[in-house]
DNA sequence: ATAATAATTGCACTTCCATTGCATTGATTT
DNA sequence: AAATCAATGCAATGGAAGTGCAATTATTAT
């Protein structure tokens, strides 16, 4: 078991308390989290640092960004063996309509999307929008 | 050959001088516009006016949204047997990111995606991201 | 045709999120 | 311990989306 101060510096993210919480509340939370949402949960820190925060740990990989249609960013820790910028390694987003809460569906893989000639695909995103489980029962 | 007011009407929206102009310049970009595209199209135009007669627009499905991930919202025309609404005929975007321009693959149709017991797919939103046949050749 | 009514447009303003510059604090290295 | 570099906090900015209201224009009814 890795502890996070391991799992950082694997990345070459410098440990510090500030960060470690916040991955610390990436790895407790199960679903896509907004700036603001951070914001609110680390109320004493500023907000430019929970924004470098995040933005340093999506340079290194540990995150992966979200667009799911709101308009508002979301975060998402990425999985243990993702490799985000693997296009083959995509999967889809859910973003529940009525909870406003955005889960990322690693089991579900993108089907192989095919382009006109001429076209270079690099990445694909995918969000499925609706009802999620716990709204829908 | 229909006419634009002819089009207008048919989707009762009414027919004014501005509502034709912007009309008329959506048919004429083969590509998804961002606000701003169409403010400085139209710059004796207010931009609340622009912003409204796209809104109408959509609403009344002949334009509609795309999310492609820039963070800013594009429109583009529907096809003419578009039903933007129904979720089998949803097609995808592709996102150039060389010339930042965000065009609508309407011949590919977004394959069947599959979401785990309890979630309802109301929605799909699909881009794909790359080089685009303008840029790449 | 003209008055009454309703929709559209323009202006001003607000809100919200994302982002940057700079000073300060804190951590690392020499 | 001094020097160096990164991280943090504060303040401010920019951009896009959206809203209220007054003025204008179009539509309907008299």
């Amino acid at each position: 078991m890795e502890t996070i101060e391991q799992i950082l510096e694997s990345k070459n993210i410098r440990v510090t308390a500030m960060r470690m919480l916040i991955y610390k509340f990436l790895v407790e939370k199960e679903v896509a989290v907004t700036l603001s949402d951070i914001e609110n949960a680390f109320e004493k820190a500023d907000r430019t640092t929970l924004y470098r925060t995040i933005k340093t740990f999506e340079e290194k990989d540990i995150v992966h960004q979200i667009d799911d249609g709101t308009g508002i960013t979301k975060y998402a820790l990425c999985e243990k063996d993702c490799n985000c910028e693997i296009e083959t390694d995509l999967h889809l987003h859910f973003h529940c309509t009525n909870c406003n809460k955005t889960i990322c569906l690693t089991e579900n893989k993108i089907p192989k999307i095919t382009v006109p000639d001429g076209f270079i695909s690099e990445n694909v995103n995918l969000v499925v929008k609706g009802i999620c489980d716990k709204c829908s029962g």
